[in-house]
DNA sequence: TACACCAGGTGTACGTTGTACACGGTTCTA
DNA sequence: TAGAACCGTGTACAACGTACACCTGGTGTA
C-alpha cells in the first residue's frame, strides 16, 4: 500500500535503472508506454488491454510486467509522457499567456482524448505536468495576486479545458463505438424527438425550431473568452473576496 | 444496435408496462434502480456490479434481467432518477436563476458522485435531465440573445459545474480506495515533494512555501463567480462575435 | 575460464466481471 | 382446466488484470 505509492512516485519522477546483466532486453519502459499510446490513439481506451499493447509489440501480455509493475503505472506514465510531448512556456501579458496554456492544453485532449478517460482518482502527478503547471502559475504570479488566487486561477483554467475536453472525448469515443456520428445520432432519433413536445420542454423544442442546435457556437472558444473576461473582471477588481473551502471534499 | 437505442430510448422516456400474467413480481425496475443508486452511493462506482446490486436486494444477479436490459441501460435509469430528485425550477433574472441552476446541479454531484464517473459516452438523456435543461434555457431565454447564445451560456454553466463535480467526485473516490484524506496524501509524500525543488518547480514551491496550497478557495464558488461575471460581460455587451465550431469534433 | 547470478520473456491459471441460455415454478386468460 | 406469459435461478463462457513457476541467455566475479 504505502511502498505502492512510493514506488510509484519513483517510477514517475527517476529515470528507470538500466539493468547490466541478463539478455539484451527487446522491450523497454519507454517502448511499452509509446505502443500503449499508440493503441489508445487509434483504438480507444477501451482497448488498451495489457493483451493488446504486448500484441502490437509482438509479445505476450506477461512481458509487459518487467517494465511496467501494473497497469495503473502505465497509465500514469501515459499520461505524463503526452504531458512531455509539448514543452513550451507561455510567455507574455496574463491573459495571452493562460489563452496559450488553455490552447495547448485543448491541442493535447484532441490529440490524445483518451487522457480525460483514465480515471483520474488520485493519479500520481508526474513531472511534465508539474512542469506545465508551474509555467501556468508563472503566468498570473506578476500580478500582485495572493497566493491562494493564484492557485485559484489556474486550476480555473485548467478546470474548464478538462470540462470542455471530456465532452470531447466521450463524443470521440461514441462516434468510434457506434460508428455514428453526433450529429447523424441525434438526427436520426425519431424515436427521440417525439418526445420533445412544446408542453414538456417549451424552450428546446423553440430552440431547436429556431436552429439554435444546428449551428452550435464553439464551445472551448465560447468557454474560454468567457472565463477569461471573468477572471480579468476578477484581476483588475480593488476588493477580492475570497471564499475558502468549507466543506472537505 | 439500432434497435437497441430505441429501446433504450423508450425504457428512459415511457413507462414500464405492468404484466398481468405470471406470478407476483418481487422486484420491479424501480426497485432495481433504487438499490443500484443505494450501492453506488454508499460503496461508489466500482462496487456497482449486477451481483451486488442483486445481493443487496436478496436476489440473484441474473433476476435483475427481468426489469432492465443490462447494466448500461440500469446506469442511464440511475442517473435520470437522480436528476429527478430535485425538480425545482429556477426563477429570478438571468444570474440568479444560472446561479440556482449551477448549485442545485453542485448539490446533486455531491450527493451524488458516481454520477459523474460513469463513462458518459452517449449516455442517454432521460426526461428529468432535459426538464432540468429546459429550465434553464429558460432563465436566459428574455435576453434577446440568438438561439445559439442561448445554448452557448447554458451549456458553459452546466460544463463548468460537471468539471468541478468530476474532480470532486475523483477526491471522493481516492479517499474510499486508499482510506487517506486529499490533505494527508499531499502531506505524507516525502517522496513526492523531494522532487519539487526550486530549480525544477520554483513557482509551485513558492506558492507551497506562501502557503497558497493550504487553505485553497473553494472552487466551486470562485469559478461559478468569474463565469458568471464574464457571462455578464458577454450579456451586456453592444455585439457579440459568433464562433461558430468548426471542427466536427 | 567456470559458474553463479539475475534479468527478459512465456505459459498456465485464478478470481471477477457482464450476460446468454435453459429450466422450473407461478398466476392469469381462454 | 390447458396453455400462455412471466418471474427468478443455476450454470457457463469470454475477457480482463495479474500471480506464479519456469526456461533462457548474458554478465560479473571466482
Amino acid at each position: 500500500m504505502k511502498s505502492d505509492r512510493d514506488r510509484s512516485i519513483r517510477l514517475l519522477w527517476e529515470p528507470p535503472a538500466e539493468a547490466t546483466r541478463g539478455p539484451k532486453a527487446a522491450l523497454s519502459q519507454a517502448r511499452v508506454v509509446e505502443a500503449a499510446i499508440k493503441v489508445a490513439d487509434a483504438e480507444g481506451v477501451d482497448a488498451l488491454t495489457m493483451r493488446r499493447v504486448a500484441e502490437t509489440l509482438g509479445n505476450t501480455a506477461m512481458s509487459l510486467y518487467r517494465h511496467v509493475p501494473g497497469k495503473s503505472e502505465l497509465l500514469d506514465l501515459m499520461v505524463d509522457a503526452v504531458w512531455a510531448e509539448t514543452e513550451h512556456t507561455p510567455k507574455g501579458p496574463w491573459r495571452a499567456g493562460l489563452e496559450f496554456f488553455a490552447r495547448q492544453m485543448w491541442a493535447m485532449y484532441r490529440a490524445h482524448p483518451w487522457m480525460l478517460q483514465l480515471t483520474t482518482s488520485r493519479r500520481m502527478p508526474g513531472p511534465h505536468a508539474m512542469t506545465r503547471q508551474d509555467a501556468a502559475y508563472a503566468v498570473v504570479s506578476e500580478l500582485g495576486l495572493a497566493s491562494e488566487e493564484i492557485v485559484a486561477v489556474v486550476t480555473a483554467v485548467a478546470q474548464f479545458v478538462d470540462g470542455v475536453g471530456r465532452t470531447m472525448a466521450d463524443r470521440v469515443q461514441a462516434e468510434r463505438e457506434t460508428g455514428v456520428s453526433e450529429e447523424d445520432w441525434w438526427n436520426g432519433r425519431e424515436a427521440l424527438w417525439q418526445h420533445f413536445t412544446p408542453d414538456r420542454l417549451p424552450m428546446m423544442t423553440h430552440l431547436w425550431n429556431s436552429g439554435g442546435f444546428e449551428r452550435p457556437l464553439d464551445e472551448f472558444e465560447f468557454g474560454l473568452a468567457r472565463l477569461l473576461d471573468g477572471l480579468a473582471v476578477f484581476i483588475e477588481a480593488e476588493e477580492r473576496p475570497l471564499v475558502r473551502r468549507e466543506t472537505c471534499l
